[in-house]
DNA sequence: GTTGAGCGTT
């Protein structure tokens, strides 16, 4: 099949978007959410039955309905409650606003190539929004390039889309991300909760790619980073832009092309200064985490258990998390989770998609307990702990 | 074979 366009918007009535297809005539997740970041899914209205539908999503690629896209509109889902009620809307970004979260900051481009000049750097980025600043950063004396640069956005949307992709540059592909020294003010300021954004991926094989990894994981929310080591050692480590994502997803056995990943908290990446400020150890006591590497305290690797079922603190901190969240009318991803793995409940999950045929591990007890922990939210149970997690030590800088 | 690169002469 040639290549087509389809169309997608945020809703039906808005004007939408074409978005490109592949040649087999699938549309990988990925072009949309290059186009509409923290994109899990499309839907669409089915002119037979007036009814929305999910269209299926596989490994990241999304199939025609029918065999066929026709000239209908889709629809963009989003990671459950990532789309809130407009009054909501306001007043969490009216927060936002006060706490200094939604500035632009100065950008780092890693992995550029010697030869890319500022003017390359804006002519690239001017293509996502208005560009205030770009640097190359150079050796004094001979002028060479460094092999990285900086880039600053007017509008913060566009510095969050342009961290959440990759980004090929003069043939090479590059990472754009909040510099080391703003990394501090973005997560773990003052009064500003611990995210810890990072899941670290065990016994990957050796074909699985980036690519893959972020097609996989974008299913449960907006990936911001994929690392995977080189020389290859067996494992990887995926960044979402929401804290809540990577909690939901610790202690998981994710089959992923057919192999069986371990999910587990990243741990600090050692490093020097900043970011490692303490601020008091509340919550569950900075560094250890516990358990140590590789076990997880709960109920072995694929812990269906729902008898002896113990929590790990990872379980602890989203259960936490998501009712602090819900209280404050704030994103919880618990759910997306839960829809992305669970099979047996097809319908609940329309709006990710099918991909829970392919993707599916037996469900686990912390799955059960995420969507569990959906329905308590609201109960007026978290203050005290509200802010005994305020004030979490972080050495998580990652 | 289960814990990661590189970060700014202002």
């Amino acid at each position: 099949m040639a290549e087509l366009y389809i169309r997608v918007g945020e809703d039906e009535n808005e004007e939408p978007m074409e978005i490109p297809s592949e040649d087999d005539g699938t549309v990988l997740l990925s072009t949309v959410a290059a186009q509409f970041p923290g994109a899990c899914g499309l839907r669409y209205r089915s002119p037979a039955s007036q009814c929305m539908r999910g269209v299926r999503l596989v490994e990241g690629i999304l199939h025609a309905p029918e065999n066929d896209w026709g000239s209908l509109v889709y629809v963009v889902n989003y990671p459950k409650d990532n789309k809130r009620k407009m009054d909501e809307m306001d007043a969490v970004s009216a927060v936002k606003m006060k706490r200094g979260i939604d500035r632009t900051s100065d950008l780092i481009i890693l992995g550029l190539p010697w030869k890319t000049s500022e003017q390359d750097l804006k002519d690239y980025f001017a293509t996502f929004g208005e560009v205030i600043m770009v640097q190359v950063k150079r050796d004094v004396k001979t002028g060479n390039s460094k092999g990285f640069g900086f880039v600053r956005f007017t509008e913060y949307e566009t510095q969050s889309k342009v961290i959440s992709q990759r980004h090929m540059i003069d043939g090479r592909w590059c990472d754009c991300k909040l510099p080391n020294s703003k990394v501090f003010n973005q997560y773990t300021g003052p009064d500003e909760p611990m995210r810890n954004c990072k899941i670290f991926v065990g016994r990957c094989t050796e074909d699985i790619t980036t690519d893959e990894l972020r097609q996989f994981f974008m299913q449960y929310g907006e990936v911001t980073d994929v690392f995977i080591p080189k020389p290859f050692r067996a494992f990887a480590f995926v960044t979402f832009s929401d804290d809540q994502v990577a909690s939901a997803l610790c202690g998981e056995d994710l089959i992923i092309k057919g192999v069986s990943v371990h999910i587990s908290n990243a741990e600090p990446k050692h490093n020097n200064s900043r970011q490692m400020m303490d601020r008091g150890a509340g919550g569950f006591g900075g560094q250890g985490y516990g358990g140590g590497r590789g076990g997880l305290p709960s109920s072995g690797s694929s812990g269906v258990n729902f008898g002896g079922f113990s929590l790990n603190p990872a379980m602890m901190a989203a259960a936490l998390q998501s009712m602090l969240a819900n209280q404050q009318g704030q994103t919880n991803v618990a759910g997306a989770v839960a829809a992305g793995q669970t099979s047996a409940t097809g319908d609940q999950s329309q709006a990710y998609s099918s991909s829970s045929t392919s993707y599916s591990s037996p469900s686990s007890a912390s799955l059960g307990w995420a969507a569990g922990t959906n329905s308590a939210s609201g109960s007026g149970f978290s203050s005290g702990f509200g802010t005994s997690m305020e004030s979490k030590s972080s050495g998580w800088g990652m």
